[in-house]
DNA sequence: CTGTTAGCGCTTTCAT
DNA sequence: ATGAAAGCGCTAACAG
């Protein structure tokens, strides 16, 4: 069913049923009402692609992640999505697992699919996006990185200030009363980095130095958190609290303090990062960061549609996390 | 930068060109590399809009689900989409919220832009399917039901056997030596009937008569879980293991047991169901069970590729979901 | 082997 | 206010 049978059914050409379909006036009121009875009954639907053909947009955005299992990137693509159905687009579904390879196709596959834009979610397109096979892709059409930055002609960014995040976990620790604190660092992205600048700026503020030292690095999810917990536990070194950089490594942490028989919070306090449904879930529950990925993802969608369709360009954001406290941290004594 | 471009600069016609670009064969090598000579300076990507013009294929995929935040839902999207882009098809993703207003307008949606197939996660797609205003939309591409059914004519189901996988718990609960189970039901879709059934069933089975009033209904989540788990408790009745139709609803049990000083597995025994990351993040560790999303999502997968390539269509399957000890059931005492 | 040509279904001038 | 006609970029007959 196209245009054309629609036309001939309700004796009218092709024009005038292109401009009844597109509300774009100049039709006579009784015409309209004809065309638009044959289209009631008929069940017809114009063809997008069609659409596109001329018109060069599809009214379709692809969403980049690495990994829509982990429940941050799940938050920030669902109210992307959301957002952008809404706006009548649709959103395509890239999981790149981080990797060049799959970056590249990916992206090469979407501009063949002429999306009408990109938003890359999360910092590892930081570095993927500086990456000479994956530059030339990224100046075709508009792309905005969600939590991330590039430094390209037609990028812009919606950013998380995880540095002032983490620090809000050791300013926490340090009101009550906490001195000796570690951070656990679990992965090496540009967000990672500034996590651990985070933690070693605010205890430098606060007055405890060698902070540098009091940083582990260790795998990711719960293996790593418990692992690392267990490892400073043995080392003998004295500490009261310690921040991390990811709820899962923060829950790691708590199974493996309670294996050890380290109560939290009355021996240890624990934080941990994303406010995710998992900090509830686990016990006791946790003191986290909230970084706001409903607010990443509304502000980028923002951003991204207002380039698309070239009304005015909002400026690159920054948001700010904010503490959520739990059970996992509690006065020093 | 289109296909006559590089006809011209390769002083060939726009065929050669197409030839060469998909392979067709008789082209004189010569030609040939001519072509993918300037193909390889020229950065030109071929529109995969003007393809479907012509082909009525765009190589796209939709896929329907509830809400991608949820882990469940995520595990069978990721694996889905995985699947379909080794395959080289891109994936839209739709979250419905399970509501027939958005369901309609992504179909209609999906249906202008000719994807190609729709995959349905998640047995809310039962019913809505057999709404009046969703079932046409519904006949235009192959279906496929991943963790449901359709008696539609294009419509394929990949089915969990929920009735199965609650009589594992049942019956793990059983074998430790438990005889007054309950069972807590947290939503209304035809899954969550299917396990009450199979709770029911499996109690009948094992000579536990009476087993209807042991089915509690609450709301979804976490809260849901304790306000029953308490309610359960405060209603005086006799009760040594609780089986949970989703781990969260779980979860919430062994937090308002816990909130009472009731202990687990000691005292009462409880299990979950999906085998979520949340099974292990909570504390105890919970017995669940494994309904296996990620070979749903790949037979799903098989099973929309061989209709929509017209190869040989397998018959819908059902998997079997199997038991994953913890450590929050143990022998009745 | 290669080029010419006719669509695919729609939007958009340009006439009328 | 309406229609005719020219593409959009590509594929697929159909001729050579």
């Amino acid at each position: 069913m196209t245009i054309y049978d629609i036309a001939k059914e309700a004796g009218v050409s092709i024009s005038t049923v292109s401009r009844v379909l597109n509300d774009k006036g100049n039709v006579k009121s009784e015409t309209k009402k004809k065309v638009e009875a044959v289209l009631a009954r008929s069940n017809y639907a114009p063809s997008a692609i069609a659409r596109g053909m001329t018109g060069k947009q599809l009214q379709t955005v692809a969403v980049l992640t690495v990994d829509i299992r982990v429940p941050h990137y799940a938050r920030t693509a669902y109210t992307i999505e959301r957002e952008f159905s809404r706006k009548g687009y649709d959103v395509t579904l890239c999981n790149t697992g981080g990797e060049l390879k799959e970056t590249v196709r990916y992206l090469r596959s979407m501009l063949e699919k002429q999306v009408d834009g990109l938003i890359l979610v999360g910092s590892v397109f930081n570095e993927l996006g500086q990456n000479p096979e994956v530059k030339p892709l990224l100046k075709a059409v508009p792309v905005v990185l969600a939590n991330g930055k590039l430094n390209l002609p037609y990028s812009y960014s919606v950013l998380v200030d995880d540095v002032y995040g983490v620090g809000l976990s050791v300013q926490h620790l340090y009101q009550k009363g906490h001195r000796d604190i570690y951070y656990f660092k679990d992965m090496d992205t540009a967000s990672a980095q500034a996590k651990r600048d985070g933690f070693l700026r605010a205890m430098e503020t606060l007055g405890l130095p060698g902070a540098e030292k009091h940083v582990l690095e260790t795998t990711a999810g719960i293996e790593g958190g418990s692992k690392a917990a267990l490892e400073l536990l043995h080392s003998g070194r004295a500490f009261s609290a310690i921040v991390c950089g990811e709820d899962l490594t923060a829950v790691g942490v708590l199974k493996g303090l309670a294996q050890a028989g380290v109560r939290v919070p009355q021996d240890v306090s624990v934080t941990g990062y994303n406010n995710s449904a998992y900090a509830r879930i686990c016990t006791p529950q946790l003191t986290t960061i909230d970084n706001k990925p409903e607010l990443v993802a509304m502000l980028s969608v923002q951003l991204l549609s207002s380039l698309i369709e070239k009304t005015d360009v909002y400026s690159s954001g920054v948001i700010q996390p904010e503490l959520v406290p739990g059970e996992s941290s509690a006065d020093y004594r």
